[in-house]
DNA sequence: CTGAAAGCGCTTACAG
DNA sequence: CTGAAAGCGCTTACAG
């Protein structure tokens, strides 16, 4: 018959009944702890695979005392930017924590304000957190590291209680940088965002090693920070050309978008008036003409392992291994 | 002493207890379900305050059968605009979603792919599903309609059985439309995204009914749909200006952002060559000169009120009003 | 107005 | 190898 009554949630008590062994027996053959009979596990497990039964989490949550649950922490207002990326590295973690039957908790952050993360704490919902954003505010910071809460921040950290998983940004700032001069370049500008975020105080940092490795002096004057909107990206990049730039390492998509712009927009030829290059490797620079060089970090990845360490911490097995990120570095028209 | 002992967690019991009560009581008042004594209920709510005591919501779920959880289904594919939307939405629903107590699960869907959501269901870790996108795969929405979980879908819906909230796309189109036709334009070119998108389809209708309601032809020359990158709306200026186009009209904010840059880039003035305006304002067209004239919807309150629909359907008692979703106008520069 | 008891659906010492 | 029992921290008829 098709159709089937309504489909009964079972539980392990119906389970046990039906099978005549006791839900010790049930609860063994599912989480294969403890020592059980071959021939009783199959005759269980086969049960439960032809009923579809699936396990109530909650109920087992409160039994052994979690939730299955993991709080992912978001700031309100990200940017663009950061929010693709952010998105990534929530593939990841999805991907990871739901491999492990856990689910994410998402939990957004106003600034300062730690009233969510008490909350969840309070609430006892979540057996850990993954915090997305290096900048979160150092009050964030020392809060979570009081609470109850075990945690993994995703960007870099010099604390080392503190678990963490980072892009190598530096290192990859210096490699990029160091392409551009190594390809002859003298007077590298550089199109940098918000200084308090410490992906750009690193990356910034990578472009400063690779000029002081390769004994080339950095031009104080083709340096802008902070620039986050197209005026003042058209602006800069007025200035650095008029300077006598003769390469642009962008320390993101969006900035090197509107650069890119800027530059069509005022005629200036690239790869041959100028070269350029950016630092993250987002759909935004698929299209553009030329196609721009650039550095592609894993952010899938980065989520995952965060979720992986996190889990970890948590007392899972985690199969997947954590080693190093890594990135690419993608050479395009632009800097040829 | 500021040194205090580990801070202990209470439970029901422990105040019971050191209350003389029952835990009856004890829940009583907390609930404020059931008769209980003016005097009995301060005494225990004083202590509660006193001792920060928080009742284990996953204790009290399995109790009532309920998980305070709600799942936020979420593409895996988004692209940029749709991704600023939608977190936007998101603050929405987690501010209303946690006045209720109420958490917000993630799940991230691939496309057709239901596993997650089976999921989801099987684990019985979530009370309702919002379901972000209205592009959402029929298959997606199918399972959705036979599945346990009461949902509610943020975009349009023709099936009468489900609960929905939408912005007005195809009135604020047709808005921004009659607003050009009025102030003269004629050849309105239209720059719309994936057809595929309910929101393409509704704002482009708009964009016709304007055209109707007022007596003005449409010209199918100037309409320019599927445009999502730089080089396709930069060959799609270039035409629709060849061919006599005295407005533009952009579906969005990114692919505006394009046909900005793709204006300037061409020297073609803005606004006494053409003019333009768009239809999502976000900050993307904040810095632009000129300013774009665009229709602003409010995301944070499409998702306050789709969260308060589900809360709504799962027997809580919302206060916030459900009006009907507005949208602004912003006259700017780029239009004068 | 208040409480003892059963129950939500699991896990896990403990005993056999 | 298997099970009875207690327990996780709540709620809620039911009885008084």
């Amino acid at each position: 018959m098709m159709t089937e009554e309504e489909k009964r949630i079972y539980t392990i008590d119906d389970i046990a009944r039906e099978l005549g062994v006791s839900k010790t027996t049930v609860s063994r053959a599912i989480s294969g702890k403890g020592r059980i009979g071959q021939a009783t596990r199959e005759r269980v497990l086969a049960f439960i695979k032809e009923h579809d039964y699936r396990p109530n989490v909650v109920a087992r949550g409160l039994a052994q005392r979690k939730t299955y649950n993991i709080a992912l922490l978001m700031p309100k207002d990200y940017v663009a930017t950061e929010f693709l990326f952010f998105k990534d590295c929530m593939n990841g973690i999805c991907e990871v924590a739901s491999e492990y039957n856990y689910d994410i908790i998402i939990s957004m952050i106003d600034g300062e304000d730690i009233s969510q993360i008490q909350r969840l704490e309070a609430n006892r919902k979540v057996d850990g957190i993954i915090v997305s954003r290096a900048v979160v505010s150092s009050k964030v910071q020392k809060y979570l590291k009081e609470c109850r809460e075990p945690f993994v921040l995703i960007g870099p950290s010099d604390d080392p209680n503190i678990p963490f998983i980072d892009n190598k940004n530096q290192e990859a700032g210096k490699e990029l940088t160091s392409i551009m001069l190594m390809k002859g370049m003298r007077h590298l500008a550089l199109l940098g965002g918000n200084q308090s975020y410490n992906v750009t105080v690193s990356r910034y940092q990578g472009f400063l090693d690779a000029h002081h490795e390769l004994g080339i002096p950095v031009d104080e004057n083709l340096i802008f920070m902070n620039v986050d909107n197209q005026l003042v990206v058209s602006e800069a990049v007025s200035k650095l050309y008029a300077a006598g730039a003769d390469g642009i390492v962008c320390m993101d998509d969006v900035i090197c978008s509107m650069c890119m712009s800027s530059l069509r927009e005022k005629k200036i030829q690239v790869p041959a008036q100028i070269k350029a290059a950016s630092m993250y490797d987002s759909k935004n620079l698929e299209y553009h003409n030329p196609p721009v060089t650039s550095i592609k970090f894993d952010a899938v990845r980065l989520g995952k392992m965060a979720c992986t360490k996190l889990l970890k911490i948590l007392g899972e097995n985690p199969q997947e291994e954590i080693t190093p990120l890594n990135y690419q570095v993608v050479l395009r028209e632009s800097t040829q």
